[in-house]
DNA sequence: CAAACCCGGGGTCCTAGGACCAAAGTCCGA
DNA sequence: TCGGACTTTGGTCCTAGGACCCCGGGTTTG
């Protein structure tokens, strides 16, 4: 029994995705699923605690989510390699992710095969990405996404994504409606947007704001 | 052995979720996973090869999705009781599967112990509703939802959700902006919504278009 | 046959939204 | 201290969007 063995940490908030996960890695001897957490705190405190090698990690998740997770591993020196698991397709969503450090990531459809090689792959060094993504991290963003808001825009941004007016906002948030309108200019010239409904619509898919939201 | 086994057909277009979900039932005896699928099409021809007790479907899936499996599974007479696992709370999205003959839902969050019982127990010809569920029922929709839109009017909602302005959908659509604008008031007033904006993210919250879709 | 529905399109009109100009105050890092 | 970023708010102006009126043609149903 030669083999190292990878312990892998499996953070996502749904308890049936988990358990797809860890029966995906129980397939294979050379991985061992050594510990669970919900959302990014849980992360934190699992990582710390039981010292994985890998962490595969969601990025959307109530309370802290993946990206913090990421920046708070990053803080603690932790040297597990992370693996996100995404449903987003849209780079915008991981390049933050794989700037805080993330190694790499997998769809949630992926394969028992392909996500063991994944996990191998990063735990063996490598870093793992789409063309795409790795064309963005090489120009700087294209589109910056959402990491270019500022904390107030991106205030603004999930009201618009809620479906409210600009007059409902500035009620919500005790601004004049031309304050506003000016964080709605400033936000739709970074993300280079044409309209309101493209930036709620890119909110949704961001996971800014969850389609369940209202 | 006297038990009865629950026999089940799960169907998911992601195979972690599958993967949890049959790893979920199988920690009960009486529960027995004895197919799977990944959309609609997938699921009509399972149930028909297997004759499951009960079916975990999702509803939201590339290709056939859920809605239209219910209708072909009533059509094909098949005695198979629904369970619908959804990651969306909003009723209007619940009410048409219910509608076409799904005897219940659980959320994506569902953990084992919960899953068993709701297969058991529409297993035992009860049907699982929360209450905002049933009382639209009962009412009728308050909101109609996306089934009072004509083919046209889910084209042009289709569009809308990937952003595009009336100009752009009149030429994507080959109709005058007068037109398209005429489908707008028609969608807003079936759907009471107050704007575009609205609708859009309407359209991603029933699943009308993903989230990716652009 | 009439009514209802769907589709397409015209008109008028008002306002919400956003481009683009300006300014002031606060905070923070070099 | 100064400059930059952020926040807030004002102005002007134009147009996209949508309410609400109208019409005609085709299809289906009672």
């Amino acid at each position: 029994m030669a083999a190292e063995v990878i312990r892998v940490l499996v953070v996502d908030d749904h308890p049936v995705v988990r358990q797809g996960l860890r029966t995906f890695l129980d397939l294979w001897d050379d991985l061992e699923v050594v510990g669970e957490a919900a959302d990014g705190a849980g992360c934190l405190a699992a990582a710390d605690r039981l010292r994985p090698d890998v962490i595969l990690l969601d990025l959307r998740m109530p309370g802290t989510d993946g990206v913090h997770a990421l920046h708070g591993l990053r803080a603690a020196g932790n040297p597990a390699r992370v693996l996100v698991i995404t449903s987003f397709a849209e780079p915008s969503v991981i390049v933050p992710a794989v700037r805080a450090g993330a190694a790499g990531y997998v769809y949630k459809d992926v394969d028992p095969a392909a996500l063991a090689a994944a996990v191998r792959s990063v735990h063996a060094g490598h870093v793992l990405l789409h063309p795409s993504v790795a064309r963005l991290l090489a120009e700087g963003e294209a589109r910056p996404g959402a990491a270019a808001l500022t904390a107030r825009e991106r205030e603004v941004l999930t009201e618009v994504a809620r479906g409210n007016s600009n007059r409902e906002i500035a009620k919500t948030l005790l601004l004049s409606e031309k304050t506003v309108k000016a964080h709605m200019t400033a936000i739709l010239g970074k993300l280079g947007l044409h309209d309101r409904t493209q930036a709620a619509l890119y909110a949704v898919r961001t996971g800014l704001v969850s389609p369940a939201g209202w």
